[in-house]
DNA sequence: GTGCTTTTCCGAAACGTTTCTCAAATCATA
DNA sequence: TATGATTTGAGAAACGTTTCGGAAAAGCAC
């Protein structure tokens, strides 16, 4: 009975088959067509050997290869899996990880996005250092790190587009400008990500330091010295700890009862440039400040730059206080004193977290890492109190 | 007559269908199959829309999807171009550059492997310059960069294996440490690659500054100061740069008829801590050293701590002479004289020139970039030549 | 031997593209 | 209107894997 309808259907099958075959095909011209491929395939001289050069030399079926060579569901019986492995060596054969990540769906490779894209981007050392701490734990995890410089076009989101499509599996950005734009999309490809010193935004998970606390300390320290003249060089406000930073600045003044003075915050835009500029304005100032509180440490090295130029002497003449505690703060003179923000750890905890997003688990709830203040050579008692 | 043998070879085929059928398979099981499929396919939520979905959504075919958006090889008619652009704005559509890279054989990435491979592989300045440089042109010629921090295995070859594998255009190796292996591998591989101050080897071009005449510019101003008991810290021996800046060094002693004294040569690692403790161990000798020539600048922060804990003024007690210009050099106090080595421009060369591989242009020969001694405030006369 | 389970392994589907072949439709030319 | 050239579009192969379904072979109890 199945039998019989079952035949029947192959007939009708087979009827169908010969009608297109007839209409359609003429098989002369698909063996030729083959015939052309495979000449096409051998004129291509040293094409990396696939799993299908391991198959034919070995005489099994791909799919015993792949087993064998991962150890894979399956298993093989050991005597194929030395054979399979010993042509694999012979023929010097290396897995196609696109191939692999194609149909696995992973890639075991994440995105990093540095804060700004373009020329010159990659002299951060803030970005040194949280790479390097994302990069440690990135080779824990086996994952690979992709860069992503690429400037092409202004707009963040844009350029995400352009970069990530399915070759990252999530996606950390480094203290990302206020654009939201990029986090909505990043989540609407469903591509795990997460920050370092970014926006705080819903769903996405953000590692930053205790700005404020850390701030605070710094500039209790100028104020225990004696300082009430305190000046600020404010990093980029596009970035969250800039703005952080100089609320815990303003935050503090007001604690104090001391008057918010407009001018005696400049902004630096986090590079040595733009702190020498801005140390120029205040020490123009009619009523300069006796101290200056720096957003970031390369703004602090400017104002020393700008203090040699004029013949100041820090701490002597200005008090001066960076942060982040990056590896040259330590090496200027007087050594600098800064607030040491853990950056590595952040992007530890960071890679941390998107690798626990990747694989399905819930990640831990970003608590703020605390910071501390090293104090070094470059803040004593204000002059005006010891004449 | 054609016709006629067609048919016969069809009809032989369907009989083997038929046979096949019967045997093998009930079309049943085979629907059933197909139905779980699919059903498994719309189960996994929120998949990403592909080329296919906007093919069913405007009701064409998928290779006239894939014109339209490339605005590919083929021309498609303006209004079926707009419907499918449309839909693909709709679908919010990504191209999965996976995919794109295994038929095209291209994957616009290329890779940058760091001279010293593990923890905290990433702090180096040098490291930084080279890959800003790399970072520059790359975005210009629109390649994106994979970098290789696993140090999963000790082995720098397998350490490729695992990371290349289909991913990279091409590799850019950093300075890489003397192992040959490695490039015999990227050749055997057929990939592309060159080094970035890297020993020279047959088949691969490496970018070099002009190590010999920037130590020998270096050391020739230290004697013109006066200066004859010349010591050196030297870097990794394992990396090209070391061992050609011990070479100049041992060779300038030789033209001016100076001994070679082993006791004023140390190691230092290329990195601060040896450095200083180099430091150390030149200043503990009863007949030290006046000057030290460092092979980085690096190592000569080390001298400077070393001297500071020492009480000792530099230039007054000691000269110090770096190499690389970082720009820390110019932050230590005193600014560090200093043999500038191009290093981002290094980068950017070999870019160029492995992009030129990629595309199977004829690469500019390398040549060696030139130094530039930058005389700061770092070395002075000899002290026994003053008193 | 017969009926189980287990082992071994082949064939094929699937991942998402690009691009080739070829048929059909349209257009221009004689 | 027939012929040839061009435009349009569908279908399928290919890239190199992983992994599933199921057949054949082998092992094992009765």
């Amino acid at each position: 009975m199945v039998f019989c309808s079952d035949t029947q259907a192959t007939l009708n099958l087979s009827i169908f088959l010969i009608h297109f075959f007839i209409k359609n095909t003429l098989l002369l011209v698909r063996l030729l067509f083959i015939m052309r491929l495979s000449a096409k395939r051998f004129a291509t001289k040293q094409m990396a050997a696939t799993i299908k050069d391991i198959a034919r030399k070995v005489n099994v079926s791909v799919s015993t290869v792949s087993y064998a060579l991962n150890g894979g569901p399956r298993s093989v019986p050991d005597e194929v899996r030395d054979r399979v492995l010993e042509a694999a060596r012979e023929l010097n054969y290396r897995p196609n990880r696109l191939a692999r990540s194609m149909v696995t769906g992973r890639s075991q490779t994440i995105g990093v996005v540095p804060p700004v894209i373009g020329t010159n981007a990659f002299l951060s050392p803030y970005l040194h250092l949280a790479i390097n701490g994302i990069a440690n734990v990135a080779d824990e995890l086996k994952q690979d790190i992709l860069l992503f410089t690429r400037s092409g076009t202004t707009d963040h989101e844009e350029l995400l587009s352009i970069l990530v499509d399915g070759r990252v599996d999530g996606v950390i950005f480094i203290a990302p400008q206020m654009n939201r734009k990029t986090v909505e999309l990043a989540t609407s490809l469903h591509l795990p990500c997460v920050t370092v010193s970014g926006v705080p935004l819903e769903g996405v998970l953000s590692f930053c330091a205790d700005n404020r606390s850390g701030m605070h300390t710094a500039i209790q320290h100028l104020w225990d010295l004696g300082h009430r003249k305190i000046g600020h060089i404010a990093g980029r406000l596009d970035h969250q700890d800039a703005i952080l930073r100089l609320q815990a600045y303003q935050q503090f003044l007001e604690t104090k009862g001391l008057p918010y003075r407009e001018e005696w915050v400049e902004m630096g835009q986090f590079m040595i440039e733009g702190g020498q500029k801005a140390a120029a304005r205040l020490f123009d100032l009619d009523d300069a400040p006796t101290a200056i509180m720096c957003a970031n440490d390369e703004m602090a090295v400017g104002v020393y730059a700008e203090a040699y130029e004029r013949g100041m002497k820090i701490p002597d003449d200005i008090s001066v206080v960076g942060f982040d505690a990056t590896p040259s703060s330590s090496h200027v003179f007087p050594a600098l004193t800064t607030v040491r923000q853990p950056i590595g750890e952040l992007g530890q905890a960071a890679m941390n977290s998107l690798f626990d997003l990747i694989e399905g688990r819930v990640p831990n709830d970003p608590t703020e890492l605390s910071t501390e203040l090293l104090v070094r050579a470059s803040t004593s008692r204000p002059k005006e109190d010891t004449k």
